[in-house]
DNA sequence: TTTGCGCAAATTGCATGCAACATGCAGAAA
DNA sequence: TTTCTGCATGTTGCATGCAATTTGCGCAAA
């Protein structure tokens, strides 16, 4: 194929170095994430009717990888895709969001559970440093510093729980949740109440008790969906009021 | 469209029924519904290689709603799928039938959760006669036709749960689980305890006791992972050992 | 014998063309 | 006016062709 040694056998005189996995994706790939980030941001607002050709000469790309993509981000969710009609961007309810983030807490809590006894001195210092951060980011007050770490702890604790079948299951719903969390940034009330929990997380997860951090994981997130369901709301009622 | 009277204007002389919600599904996803089901069953056996060209003239399509089928799978994991490579039937090892396990246990245990306070009249009775039938399958030792109850049950309890993320995350794993069930059909002894746990489970949705049913469901699909990763890692170690 | 190289066959990735289906509108019938 | 019908247009579903990449094998060199 190229130049770098591959395969199993000892490389006896590596000329070049493994080349650090490029992941060489295909173009339903590259499509699929943009798209996704597209969806996320708001790009693409909720209720867009995708056309495939129009959405094919956006990204680029021909129609059968763009409609690859389409069917992946369908089976995650963040698209809907019936037979012989435009694909859309869902417009999720409030209700809908709530029940999401109700899957989402009960993941997270087994993640948390998981994570507890099993997570690897190596990643439990990364997590350290990550909270410090988070500490500095909330008392600093820099809010979208603070969101992506939050996301990434998150994360890292899903990493840590060394279960792929789970994480798997997590990725779809991470990617809505973060949809919702994207438009309805949280208030500066629940940035407190957030704060706390995310120590208390910590705490938990340092002294390898699994139900003490389950139970907070839970909490935490299916609290932030009811802040964030209510935000949503209120500003479906109200569109303007910001 | 055609002759039937459709869409939300009340038909005045409707002289043909609404037709009954025919799903009119795509090649795609015939051909997603047809693999999936060649994967489980094993017709298509861990490890094999599926080219392109072969599998769509063997499924009677052409390649492209082959390709997006194909994508749908993995997007499950019931493919391996990377580029410029044929598309292969993982052989997931004991272990990773166990981590398998371990997610959808947690998954299942929040189902209960869930399902138990909020589960309708309709479905309980539903699950009562359910459980009745299943009882008289363990009775009369018909172990597939218990087999197969057994994941309606469980089906059940997932839809009573009135989530439809976490039903969606559970459904890839649950497609992984019945592969491995299928070929692991388990032991005697463990039927039997299967079929207490199925009780009790039972009852502690009657009772609406959330957490008492949560952790059934969680000690019983894990027990069942156990034993099912046990038996797959005996019969990898001795492969002509039934 | 073993190792490395290069070509040829097989296979995937992608683009494009055509048929089927849906939707909206104009015009006819009631 | 209101409702139904047929057509025109836009869009998706699928098939096929071609280029790019992988892979297996033969053959020569060490």
């Amino acid at each position: 194929m190229d130049v770098v040694a591959r395969g199993r056998g000892r490389p006896r005189k590596a000329l070049v170095v493994p080349a650090a996995q490029v992941p060489r994706t295909g173009l339903h790939e590259q499509a699929a994430a943009r798209l996704k980030d597209m969806i996320v941001r708001g790009v693409l607002p909720a209720g867009a009717t995708l056309v495939e050709t129009d959405l094919s000469v956006a990204l680029g790309v021909s129609r059968t990888p763009l409609r690859e993509a389409l069917k992946l981000l369908a089976a995650e969710g963040l698209v809907d895709l019936h037979p012989n009609r435009s694909a859309r961007v869902p417009d999720w309810t409030p209700e809908e969001i709530l029940e999401l983030f109700e899957a989402l807490a009960g993941i997270e809590r087994l993640t948390a559970e998981l994570a507890a006894p099993r997570i690897s001195e190596a990643l439990m210092d990364a997590l350290r440093g990550k909270q410090a951060q988070l500490d500095r980011m909330h008392r600093d007050q820099v809010l979208d510093a603070y969101f992506a770490l939050n996301q990434e702890i998150h994360r890292t604790i899903v990493t840590a729980a060394h279960n792929r079948p789970l994480a798997e299951a997590h990725a779809p719903l991470q990617a809505r949740a973060q949809w919702a969390r994207l438009r309805a940034l949280s208030s500066g009330s629940r940035w407190e109440e957030s704060a706390r929990e995310h120590r208390d997380l910590f705490e938990a997860l340092a002294a390898r008790n699994a139900a003490e951090a389950g139970a907070i994981a839970h909490r935490h997130v299916l609290r932030t969906g009811v802040v964030i369901a209510e935000t949503l709301q209120a500003r479906r009622t109200d569109p303007a009021g910001r």
